[in-house]
DNA sequence: ACGAGCATTGAATCAGCCA
DNA sequence: CTGGCTGATTCAATGCTCG
């Protein structure tokens, strides 16, 4: 399955095999929602990671060997950040993962490029491995850090959604979720597990569900055995991985083949206010819901007077419903819709409910 | 009081007037244990920022904490590192804090001067101020930096203090504690706070505890209104205090003056209650106890439907496990834990049952 | 004295659309 | 691009007032 954009087509729900830079940068630019990223968090740099040259003299102290070592590491992560914000679309959004040993690193590039951090996000692990040998604190966390390609972009944040999983109380960011262990935990032919570091199904859901709509597009540029994909599938949105390792990108295309799509009723998620139409408050007097002249209320019973406009007029302030609302209260702002009420059968009624009546009419 | 130390003397607690790099680099070299520093965030806010009822939020808008970018701040963060490695003794130890802001920056700058991190600990705050627009996640934690000077320091870890802190079980790297408030918050004469970040003792207590012994010698190049003064003294610790701002440095004089060592009242704050933890019903469907269009059943055999993000959809009802629950008995309210049943080979089985299976992963 | 209820407050990178 | 207007949005804890 495709999507074109311009000219180029972007291979979704697909495993591409290749380094996630050159991958990445095959990719049509401005073309993705989100990027998922668990990165290698090692700095014992095997292989992989991209040296800068052999240039590294003889018997160096540890200092200057650690320093040539992070300066390795920031010029991978510098690599494929800036391949990533590429590809993202101008109100796209990245999560990164990590430890202490590199999520320092990651956030400050992440910065210097010029993503705008919108919180660093604890997974608090509710069954981490202990510390063996009593010589520090149990490692009991990581590290994600949630960014904008841009200071101005316009990111997806379902915050209604977030709050009803976490019962009613927004959601904190610090989030408690187990390790993945039993079932979930994928192994190879030996019986051993399949990939060392594979992320828990449950963190995927949470971040997918809070920073994604259903048709997204989700890019995780280290694959693994797939767990955004898996994820992505279940709830409907759509997925690129690339992961070079090929007995991972087995283990991931058996692994998603299996996973079936949520129903679709059971993917809508609840939304806020802000996504339902707007409704000017001159259509309630058009209406005839409220005819000029009628009085509405303030919460302390002062009274303002509807004009055929749909303007009020109160206290000598003329205005919208908002700026006699925010005048009377000496507010710099003011909610016109929930401040003021009008009478019906000598009941005070708010006049959101007019509103809401007309925003039923419109959908049903 | 001081210390010799060679030829040089250590001004012993007393709070020191200047900028914390001149100073710092007047003390002689290798000489003192910990260092704690909490140093300026550079947070980069815009506009005011209201609460939903329209009071505003008092920020954190002093000259101290403006920088005019990144590279400023790294430049400012470079010195002062580099500064305090140098007074470090050869096993010494720094602690410093953060928000996403600054720690990443200051974690590679760290990693950069050959310090060695042993962990990143995350201070969860019981009650920290909630997101007031609802665009982000509540900013619930900060997050510290634990690092010997050399990768070969034989810091000090008092790993039995802490587990015996933390009731028998080996202390992590997340620490719940509450804000500095009440009583603890100090004034100014006006009766405002007098410093806009004053951290907890309970924090301090844990990290002195933990990281130093009696008679060490703690430094805090950016003392404040002086928690780790305070802490320290009690703690039976000698500190020095770095500060500039002769405002900062009346408060703390005047409340060390007044703090006695081991005082037991202090050294109970540190101690948490555990309350059952609360487990939102979202999370049994994060962690695929319950699949998002999956049937819950209610006891007279209704049948509502789980949604992805944790709530149900029954009868035309949405909402939470409780809402749904009380909508269809026509009450005011519902324990939807005991209400809602699920399907298992063919067995009715109550919701609760898997609260309950998370709490015991939970404490176990 | 005690409890209910209300006001206050905390390291915050906190809006989006249309003219 | 700016300016102006609409209108959405909060949790835990402390301390004070009032009955």
């Amino acid at each position: 399955m495709t999507k074109t954009k311009g000219a180029a087509a972007l291979p979704l729900n697909t495993i591409i095999d290749g380094d996630c830079i050159e991958v990445m940068n095959g990719l049509p630019e401005a073309s993705v929602d989100l990027i998922f990223a668990d990165p290698p968090y090692n700095l014992q740099l095997k292989g992989d990671l991209h040296r800068p040259d052999n240039s590294r003299v003889d018997a160096v102290d540890d200092e200057w060997d650690q320093f040539s070592s992070f300066k390795a590491y920031d010029n991978f992560t510098k690599a494929w950040l800036k391949a990533a914000r590429r590809i993202l679309k101008p109100d796209g959004a990245i999560w990164v993962i990590g430890s202490y040993h590199n999520i320092f690193r990651v956030g400050a590039e992440l910065q210097n490029q010029g993503y705008w951090i919108l919180n660093d996000v604890v997974w608090r692990k509710s069954n981490p491995m202990p510390n063996f040998r009593g010589k520090r604190f149990t490692n009991a966390h990581e590290t994600m850090i949630w960014a904008g390609r841009d200071e101005s972009s316009k990111y997806t944040f379902n915050y209604e959604a977030l709050k009803a999983l976490n019962e009613g109380i927004q959601m904190r960011s610090d989030w408690v979720l187990p390790i993945c262990t039993g079932h979930e935990r994928l192994k190879d032919e030996n019986g051993d597990k399949a990939h060392p570091t594979q992320k828990p199904e449950s963190l995927l859901h949470r971040v997918l569900v809070g920073a994604t709509n259903p048709g997204d597009v989700i890019l995780d540029p280290f694959f693994g055995t797939g767990t955004t994909g898996a994820v992505a599938k279940m709830l409907g949105r759509d997925f690129i991985g690339i992961e070079r390792e090929a007995a991972y990108r087995k283990v991931a295309e058996k692994r998603i083949a299996k996973v079936r799509k949520f129903d679709r009723e059971a993917l809508q998620v609840s939304v806020s206010k802000r996504a339902e139409p707007r409704v000017p408050f001159g259509q309630l007097v058009e209406r005839g819901m409220l005819r000029p002249g009628e009085a509405l209320y303030s919460p302390r019973g002062q009274v303002a007077k509807v004009r055929a406009d749909g303007t009020l007029i109160g206290n000598d302030v003329k205005g919208s419903i908002h700026q006699v609302g925010a005048h009377l209260e000496g507010a710099p702002s003011c909610n016109g819709w929930t401040y003021w009420t009008f009478k019906q059968d000598g009941k005070k009624i708010p006049i959101d409910v007019l509103r809401q009546q007309i925003r039923s009419e419109m959908s049903g």
